[in-house]
RNA sequence: UGGCCUGUAGCUCAGGUGGUUAGAGCGUACGCCUGAUAAGCGUAAGGUCGGCAGUUCGAGUCUGCCCAGGCCAACCA
């Protein structure tokens, strides 16, 4: 059947006679390969640098993406990928939309971790942290980071990242360390920053705050100890049940009773301020009744018949056991509510004035009735939930009292305990509990308030390093104030309200956080950092605010770095007028985030071809708490409004179920092994496909459907390339002598070009990539280049329908490789190569909006009802495809009733052979006969079947009845007779 | 445990203010083509819209609860 006998006649191979698509630009990309190479040639063409300085030279607008610095260490992880190739695909866009793009990249390097891994380098030397001079360590803290950031630089730049990399900003710099003190005495000189203190983890031995991460839990034997608080006041309202001749009895009753508590640690009882209780609990007084005797037990007991407790229900009977009581009554309860209202004596009251304060009740969540007594014993100072009840209560921080020093031992002024080690840090003993806990059990027992006691093994925090145990210990801290005059919570949620959040809901998450978030504690008692380098004047404990002072510290870090502040003379800071011997030198070092808040101040303000406040700020969500957050309040602080016009959040990257990913799972995806077996490409276009603001998944199915999506967007540009083989603008065709389709296709391209804009306007790289694809495999692949493809192959290069498809093809591939550049790049700028191997690159070219005159309202009117008819069609010839009437469907030639008239004057002036991609076809205005194809849901449409008629043409392969009327190409049609005369011309 | 967020075909995603048989692309299966050829075209199958309960004439869409997952709650970045 596919030979005509016409093939015969001639026996010529029309082959070379068909314009086919020719390309360079290959199928296969070996993008792991070719992406290495191109990026060299940017490198060393300066692209990034290039193109700013010719958006300069045209007086483009200048948009600001300042970087959220990722941390200087370790390799990159698909999280780092993901935040910096979105960020690319911003520089990117916003190139293409004309602008002046300012994108330095920097790291963040100060911080604990990279504390640790030193300490782990020198110990593994043989070295303690205790014998290496700070600046020796500091020294190799920096050439760490300094090490990372080359590596971390070329993993990005591996990513296709345009931006500055050789001007990168590092938070270690010397100018940055010099201008985040700035920053800082900014704070300082304006009265935000104020002395606190809060409870940390501190190990006394070596003399130093912990993060979680540094303590490690050990079994450990504690004593144990049941105290009692004696109730100061009593009221009828403590008690359950409103008779009123029981009133008088009730506070009787009330007036010598005592509310409970256990604890492990008897050493923190000095620092006792409050007992906690919790509102839905139940709790009763009880009284005991009969007691073991001093002859059962060794020794005399500490309770009598006779004593009230107040203890929860549920524990009671535990508690007095431990008490040695044998009988007791249950007196009365207590409503939860009205405990609020008791007032308490310290159980050291009796022995010294300096426990006669009195000791409230509050109430917190954190107390339950699992254990112990039902009430917790409350030391603001040594516990991290006593810290949040106490302050929440509403009593300030200068209320928490210091009991402990950082050698371990209480304070001079802590009353009957003075300089007693609660653990020792020196001799043998080192690193045992002090003789604090003994001291404290003798004097409750001394004061007639200690319950019982026993020992208790538990779970203990112990320090990684020394194994020794640590303490929670009230430290003193600085802090800057959110409230106050200066109003920074209410600057931060002005600014916040002001900032265009991508996606919206952004806004609410760090609303919420900045209306409800504690002071700002930036204070932090380790080495690796920038310190808070300033003087307190040891008189009045005031902080030295002197303009010269700061200016003279600033000096130094600019030259020296940080060092400069721990190794230079107090003089050299201080100067002439002020004497070193009465001021303080605070070595606290900042926290990170103030570091990082800091960025704007030294990236991007004042810098020449950047502004400030900063475009656009884009990071993963967690950064709410973050860096958008630190960088918002330093900001507000420092100059009253945001360093950002608008943030963009991402979400977390997770596995192909959803979950996150971890080593221990096996479910890690890395950015390295993608590139080295599909491509950067790959990786790109899967940001670009995924929903940014939610979380992504990536695994291996997820690759290869992306490398599929890949597939179909490098086929459709490689068409355009082989199909525009030799096209110059001298073939161009005005729109005017356009024919219909053509009109249709640069509609579509039209409606596309404003969708993909508008799409990068709101950084909806989703929003580019999907109409896009879909328009390559549904407008041109499946309907546009299969129509067109005859014509294209087989008509004559002069011939106006020819000319005109390849017009579009033209526009089409500069709108394409335009559309794409800033998500495909590296394809992008090849295809744009192999079309202009010498002209200007890819980047450069900016993406005018699409002509109005393109929009073809009636066209697409028209189009959309073709395509309704050719659906019924195509769907006919499939079914006769499957009963083997026909294969290819040249082989047909459908009879097509219309019953709509719109539907048939759709067809006017086109060819609908060609549309259908027959060798023929009849339209007709008939009554179909009854054995015609219909579609479900197409009523006016039916399909009658017929084959083509006459002979196959052996260039076009279209059967018609025409071929051999030519007596010089007898087994051509004329169309091809003539475009083959015209060839065989030029040709000889 | 709290704050914020997510859960629609194998995969990635659409589905304004609740309204007919829940869509697309890719993949898959089957077929066609063999002049885009490790390509191109077509047809088909695939979903109890995480689960349960409720509001409603009617819920993927609103409410509550539950389940699964993510981020945050660090002297971690």
């Amino acid at each position: 059947m596919s030979d005509s006998p016409a093939s015969t006649v001639t026996g010529r191979d029309y082959r070379e006679t068909v314009f086919l698509p020719e390309t360079e630009f290959p199928m296969r990309a070996g993008l792991p390969k070719a992406e290495p190479e191109m990026l060299k040639k940017w490198d060393e063409a300066e692209l990034y640098q290039s193109v700013r300085k010719a958006r300069q030279a045209a007086g483009a607008p200048l948009f600001v993406l300042h970087d959220g610095p990722p941390y200087a260490n370790g390799n990159i992880h698909i999280g780092h990928a993901l935040n910096k190739i979105l960020k690319d695909f911003v520089v990117r866009s916003k190139f293409l939309m004309g602008f002046d793009v300012d994108y330095v990249p920097g790291w963040d390097c100060h911080g604990l971790p990279i504390e640790w891994k030193i300490e782990e380098e020198f110990r593994s030397k043989g070295r303690k942290k205790d014998e290496v001079p700070a600046a020796e360590f500091r020294k190799a803290c920096r050439e760490y980071a300094a090490k990372w950031i080359d590596i971390q630089r070329e993993e990005f730049k591996r990513l296709g990242v345009l931006g500055d990399w050789q001007d990168r900003y590092a938070t270690m710099d010397y100018t940055t360390e010099a201008k985040v003190t700035a920053e800082f005495h900014k704070f300082l000189m304006s009265d935000q920053l104020y002395r606190g203190s809060k409870p940390v983890m501190w190990s006394p031995v070596e003399r130093t705050a912990l993060a979680d991460a540094e303590v490690e839990y050990h079994p450990h034997v504690s004593p144990t100890i049941w105290v009692r608080f004696p109730v100061a006041n009593a009221t009828t309202s403590s008690v359950i049940g409103d008779s009123a001749e029981d009133a008088d009895d009730l506070n009787t009753i009330m007036s010598d009773t005592s509310v409970v508590i256990w604890t492990t640690t008897p050493w923190t009882i000095p620092a006792n301020r409050a007992v906690s209780f919790n509102p839905k609990v139940a709790y009763s007084v009880w009284q005991i009744t009969g007691m073991k005797t001093e002859e059962e037990l060794g020794f005399a007991p500490w309770a009598k018949p006779g004593d009230k407790l107040i203890l929860a229900d549920k524990l009671a009977e535990d508690v007095l056991k431990a008490a040695n009581a044998t009988a007791w009554d249950k007196l009365i309860d207590l409503a939860p509510t009205a405990l609020a209202g008791l007032e308490l004596r310290h159980p050291l009251a009796v022995l010294d004035d300096g426990y006669g304060f009195d000791v409230p009740m509050l109430a917190g969540d954190h107390v339950t009735d699992d254990a112990g007594t039902g009430f917790v014993h409350t030391a603001p100072g040594h516990g991290a939930d006593d810290y949040i009840v106490w302050l929440s209560s509403g009593r300030s921080l200068d209320t928490i009292p210091d009991t402990v020093d950082p050698d371990g031992a209480y304070y001079p002024h802590v009353p009957l305990f003075g300089g007693l080690k609660v653990l020792e840090t020196e001799g043998k003993k080192a690193g045992k509990f002090g003789e604090a806990n003994g001291a404290v059990m003798t004097k409750l027992i001394e004061a007639g308030n200690l319950l019982a006691r026993g020992r208790v093994e538990h779970s203990y925090p112990h320090s990684w390093r020394s194994k020794a145990p640590v303490i929670f210990r009230n430290t003193p801290q600085w802090f800057i104030r959110m409230d106050g005059d200066a109003g920074l919570r209410d600057k931060a949620s002005v600014a916040i309200n002001t900032t265009q959040f991508f996606p919206d809901s952004g806004r609410n998450r760090i609303g919420s956080m900045v209306e409800s978030r504690p002071d700002w504690l930036i204070s932090r008692q380790r080495n690796w950092g920038t310190p808070l380098a300033m003087f307190v004047d040891k008189a009045t404990g005031q902080p030295l605010k002197d303009d010269a002072v700061n200016a003279r510290i600033i000096g130094h870090i600019q030259d020296g770095g940080a060092d400069a502040w721990f190794t230079r003379p107090d003089t050299d800071f201080l100067g002439n007028d002020y004497d070193p011997a009465n001021y303080e030198k605070i070595t606290d070092i900042l926290d990170v985030w103030f570091d990082s808040g800091c960025t704007h101040a030294f990236t991007i303000e004042g810098r020449a071809d950047s502004h400030w406040p900063a475009d656009l700020y884009l990071e993963g969500s967690d950064q709410h708490r973050g860096w958008f957050q630190s960088s918002l309040l330093e900001s507000c602080g420092t100059r009253g409004r945001a360093p950002y016009e608008a943030v963009l959040t991402h979400g977390f990257v997770l596995d192909e179920q959803g979950e996150k990913m971890s080593k221990s799972k096996g479910n890690v995806v890395a950015p390295q092994d993608i590139a080295k077996e599909s491509g950067v490409e790959i990786l790109r276009l899967w940001v670009a496909l995924s929903d940014y603001s939610e979380d992504l998944r990536i695994g291996k199915q997820i690759i290869q459907t992306t490398v599929d999506a890949y597939r179909k967007l490098r086929n459709t540009v490689r068409y355009l390339l082989g199909a525009l083989n030799g096209y110059s603008d001298a073939e161009a065709v005005d729109y005017s002598d356009m024919p219909s389709l053509e009109r249709y296709i640069l509609h579509e391209v039209h409606r596309l070009d404003a969708q993909v804009r508008d799409a990068y306007s709101r950084y909806d790289f989703a929003d580019v990539i999907r109409p896009v694809s879909d328009f390559c495999s549904q407008t041109l692949s499946a309907l546009y280049f299969d129509i067109r493809k005859d014509c294209l192959y087989c008509d004559k290069p002069s011939d106006l329908k020819r000319r005109a498809a390849r017009t579009v093809m033209n526009i089409l591939f500069e709108r394409l490789t335009l559309w794409l550049g800033p998500i495909t790049t590296f394809t992008m700028e090849e295809a744009w190569a192999s079309r202009n191997p010498d002209g200007q690159q890819n980047l450069f070219r900016v993406l005018e909006p699409a002509p109005d005159t393109w929009i073809s309202t009636a066209e697409a009117n028209r189009w959309n009802r073709i395509e309704t008819v050719l659906g019924v069609v195509t769907a006919s010839l499939e079914g006769k495809r499957r009963d083997k009437v026909i294969g290819s469907a040249l082989e047909a030639a459908p009879v097509v009733y219309l019953a709509d008239n719109s539907l048939y004057e759709a067809f006017d002036g086109i060819d609908a052979a060609e549309v259908f991609r027959t060798s023929q076809a009849t339209l007709t205005y008939e009554t179909p006969p009854t054995d015609a194809f219909r579609l479900d849901g197409v009523n006016m449409v039916a399909v009658g079947f017929a084959l083509a008629s006459g002979n196959k043409c052996q260039r076009s392969w279209r059967i018609l009845p025409e071929v051999g009327s030519d007596p010089r190409y007898p087994d051509l049609s004329l169309r091809d007779a003539e475009a083959v005369a015209e060839w065989d011309a030029q040709h000889g």
